[in-house]
RNA sequence: GGGCCUGUGGUGUAGCGGUUAACAUGCCUGCCUGUCACGCAGGAGAUCGCGGGUUCGAUUCCCGUCAGGCCCGCCA
C-alpha cells in the first residue's frame, strides 16, 4: 500500500498545484449528483476533497458509495478555491483537493453518535463506544495536550538530573491509607499482592540506594469510591530527592508549573506561589484546597457573639466550636425567602444543623435572628463582615470541622452561582504546616494525615508525646483553582523516629516490624535526608484542558461505579481460574 | 453505606392518567455540477430502562430495581 504525502490539516495555499495523497476518515459527504464533496479528516485536521466527472468518472462512482467515517485513501491536486466558495470555518478553507482517485480502505456502520465536538451524548454511550468518542477533535486535542505536558515534565526533570525509575505494580498490601486493589498469588496459597496506591516506599528505598533524584510517571490504584476528580486508577508524577531542601523542591515545582502554563497556555504564572498554612486555609476558606480565584472569605465571629443571646452561637463557642460568617454580596434582595431557606438543606449535607442569616439594610440587620443581638454586637458583626446594604450574611456555628466544611462549601457554591470565578485564572498556592495526625473516631486511634513516613516539623518534635494533635508535619500540598494537585513532604529517615511514629499511630512493635520492617531496616544503612512530592497528572491535565471531569483526560476511564463499559470489566472468572488461585466466591451480592 | 438528578426511535430532546407517542438529527431510496449543518421529495425506525402496584386504563402517579451522573461518607 502506498503511503500518504501529507496530513489533511497540514495543507496550505503554498502547496497549490501539488499532487498529493491523503488517508483519513470521511467526516461528511455532500452529494450534489455530478459533484460530490467529502471532508476528509485525519488527526492533523480536515480538508475538503472534490469528485466530479471532469476529474474522474470512476472516482465519482466510488465517492458515491462513501458514508460517514469510511476510511479513505485519495489522490489528487491541491487547488485554490474560488473566492465565493472559501470556508472560513476550517483551517484549510481556502483550498481543496481535486481527487482523481479514491479507494475505500474500510467501511463504517452508521455511528451511534456523531464524531463532532460539542455534541451532547450521554456518558454511558460515550464510554461504551470510547474509541469513537476519542475520535472527536476536542478529545484528540486533550490527549495531545496531555502528551505535550508529560513530555515537558520529563524534559524538565531530566534537565534537573532526575532519573526515571520504575517500581513494582505487584507489591505488598499495607494497612494505612486507601483500600488496596488485591491480586491473588497463584504460587502462594491464600496470599495476595496489592496494586500500589503510590510508589511511596519504593521511592524512599531508591533514596537509600543513592539515586538521589528519582521521578516516575506512574499509575496508582485506590479502591475507594469515585468522584468527578477521582478515578480508581490514576497517574501520578512521582518525585523524590535526597539532600534537597524543602524550599528548593517547592521552587523547582513552581518552575515546572510555570513552564507548563507558559508552554500550554502562554500564561505567565506569578512566583513565588502564595503560601497558606493549613490553619489559615481552613479559617479563611474552610478548605485545605481553597479556590482563591475569588474572595468572599469566611469571617471569624466567635469572639463577637460568644456572649450573645442567640443560644446556637453562644453554645457553639462554649462547647469549643466556632462561629463563622460569610458575606454574600448584594444578593439579599434578589434571593427569595425560599432560596435562602434552602441553603440550610445545602449545608446539612456537611453536617450543619442549620444556617443562620441576616439581611443587611441601611441601619439594621434584618432576619429571624436579628433580635438576639445587642446594638454593639450588631455593629461589630457589620464591621467584621464589611457589611453593606443588600448583602446577605450567612453564619455557621458548630464544631470547627463542620463549620469549615459547610461554610467552605457554601462559599464555593455562591462563587460558582454568582459567576465570581474568573475561569481564565490559574491560581496556584501551597498549603503547609498540616497537622501530623488526626483522630479517627471509627478506629479509635490517631492516623497520619499525609502518611506515616512524613516528618514532623523540627520545632514540634518535642510535642510528639505531650501535645500530639498540635504537632505539625513538614508537608505541603500544591493547590490549583480549588483542586488538590499534589502533595508531598520531607520524610522520616531515622529508624528511631520512624518507630516512634508507628507507636504514636497505635502500632505494636510487632505490627510495625511485620509491615514496615524492611523500610526501617533500610534506614539503618546510611539513609540520606530526603523528601518529595506527587502530582496528580490527570487533574493537572483536566484543569489545563478546561474540563471538569477526570474521565475526559483518561483514554479509557471507569464509570462512577468503577466499571469499564467498553470491556465490561470487572467480570466474572471461570471456576478453573478460581481453583488455580485457591479462591472461592462465598455468599450473595446482597449480603 | 447514604442523598439528589436523569432514563422516550441510532443520537439529542418534547410530551401527557386515555395521543396514530411529537420534533431535530442520523439512516435508507430518488433527484440535483460548487456544497461546506448542502438542498428537495419520499421512506424505515420506539413494546417510553426493567419489575411490581394504584387505576376501567400507566410512557405519565407510587414502590422497588438496574444503568449513568453529581455529592456526603470514604479517599491524599
Amino acid at each position: 500500500m502506498i503511503g500518504r504525502t501529507h496530513g489533511c490539516g497540514e495543507l496550505t495555499e503554498s502547496m497549490i498545484g501539488e499532487r498529493i495523497q491523503l488517508k483519513g476518515w470521511a467526516q461528511t459527504r455532500r452529494d450534489l449528483g455530478q459533484v460530490i464533496f467529502i471532508d476528509l479528516r485525519d488527526r492533523t485536521g480536515v480538508v475538503q476533497t472534490v469528485y466530479s466527472p471532469e476529474l474522474s468518472e470512476e472516482a465519482l462512482k466510488v465517492a458515491d458509495r462513501v458514508r460517514t467515517e469510511y476510511v479513505l485513501d485519495i489522490e489528487g491536486t491541491i487547488v485554490k478555491r474560488d473566492e465565493e466558495t472559501i470556508n472560513e470555518n476550517i483551517a484549510t478553507g481556502t483550498i481543496e483537493v481535486r481527487a482523481d482517485r479514491i479507494e475505500i480502505l474500510n467501511a463504517s456502520k452508521p455511528l451511534p453518535f456523531p464524531v463532532e465536538e460539542d455534541v451532547e451524548v450521554s456518558e454511558d454511550v460515550r464510554l461504551r463506544y470510547r474509541y469513537l468518542d476519542l475520535r472527536r477533535p476536542d478529545m484528540q486535542e486533550t490527549f495531545k495536550l496531555r502528551h505535550r505536558t508529560t513530555k515537558l515534565i520529563r524534559d524538565i526533570l531530566d534537565e534537573k538530573s532526575f532519573l526515571e525509575l520504575e517500581t513494582p505494580m505487584l507489591t505488598r498490601s499495607t494497612p494505612e491509607g486507601a483500600r488496596d486493589y488485591l491480586v491473588p498469588s497463584r504460587v502462594h496459597h491464600g496470599e495476595f499482592f496489592a496494586l500500589p496506591q503510590s510508589p511511596q516506599l519504593f521511592k524512599q528505598l531508591l533514596m537509600v540506594s543513592g539515586f538521589e533524584r528519582y521521578y516516575q510517571i506512574v499509575r496508582c490504584f485506590r479502591d475507594e469510591d469515585l468522584r468527578a476528580d477521582r478515578q480508581p486508577e490514576f497517574t501520578q508524577v512521582d518525585i523524590e530527592a535526597s539532600f534537597l531542601h524543602k524550599e528548593d523542591l517547592l521552587d523547582m515545582m513552581e518552575e515546572m508549573m510555570g513552564r507548563i502554563l507558559h508552554e500550554i497556555h502562554d500564561v505567565e504564572v506569578p512566583r513565588p506561589f502564595l503560601r497558606l498554612t493549613y490553619d489559615e486555609a481552613m479559617n479563611r476558606y474552610g478548605s485545605d484546597k481553597p479556590d482563591t480565584r475569588f474572595g468572599m472569605e469566611l469571617v471569624e465571629l466567635s469572639e463577637i457573639v460568644k456572649d450573645s443571646d442567640f443560644k446556637v452561637f453562644r453554645q457553639a463557642v462554649e462547647q469549643g466550636g466556632i462561629v463563622k460568617g460569610l458575606n454574600v454580596k448584594g444578593v439579599a434582595n434578589t434571593m427569595s425567602r425560599k432560596e435562602i431557606d434552602d441553603l440550610a438543606d445545602f449545608v446539612a449535607i456537611y453536617g450543619a444543623k442549620g444556617l443562620a442569616w441576616l439581611k443587611v439594610e441601611e441601619d439594621e440587620l434584618k432576619g429571624p435572628i436579628a433580635k438576639f443581638f445587642t446594638e454593639e454586637e450588631t455593629k461589630a458583626i457589620r464591621e467584621a463582615m464589611d457589611a453593606e446594604p443588600g448583602d446577605l450574611l450567612c453564619f455557621g456555628a458548630d464544631k470547627k470541622q463542620v463549620v469549615f466544611d459547610a461554610m467552605g462549601a457554601l462559599r464555593l457554591k455562591f462563587g460558582k452561582e454568582l459567576g465570581l470565578i474568573d475561569e481564565s485564572k490559574f491560581n496556584f498556592l501551597w498549603v503547609t504546616d498540616f497537622p501530623l495526625v488526626e483522630y479517627d473516631e471509627d478506629e479509635d486511634r490517631y492516623v497520619a494525615l499525609h502518611h506515616p513516613f512524613t516528618r514532623p516539623l523540627a520545632e514540634d518534635m518535642d510535642k510528639l508525646d505531650s501535645d500530639l494533635t498540635n504537632v505539625r508535619a513538614e508537608a505541603y500540598d500544591l493547590v490549583l483553582n480549588g483542586y488538590e494537585l499534589g502533595g508531598g513532604s520531607q520524610r522520616i529517615y531515622e529508624r528511631a523516629l520512624q518507630e516512634k511514629m508507628f507507636t504514636v499511630l497505635g502500632f505494636s512493635e510487632e505490627e510495625a516490624k511485620e509491615q514496615f520492617g524492611f523500610l526501617m531496616d533500610a534506614f539503618e544503612y546510611g539513609t540520606p535526608p530526603h523528601g518529595g512530592i506527587a502530582l496528580g497528572l490527570d487533574r493537572l491535565i483536566m484543569i489545563l484542558a478546561g474540563r471538569n471531569n477526570l474521565r475526559d483526560t483518561i483514554a479509557f476511564p471507569k464509570t462512577a461505579s468503577a466499571s469499564d463499559l467498553l470491556t465490561g470489566a470487572p467480570g466474572e472468572v471461570s471456576a478453573a481460574q478460581l481453583n488455580e488461585l485457591n479462591l472461592a466466591i462465598t455468599g450473595n451480592k446482597e449480603e
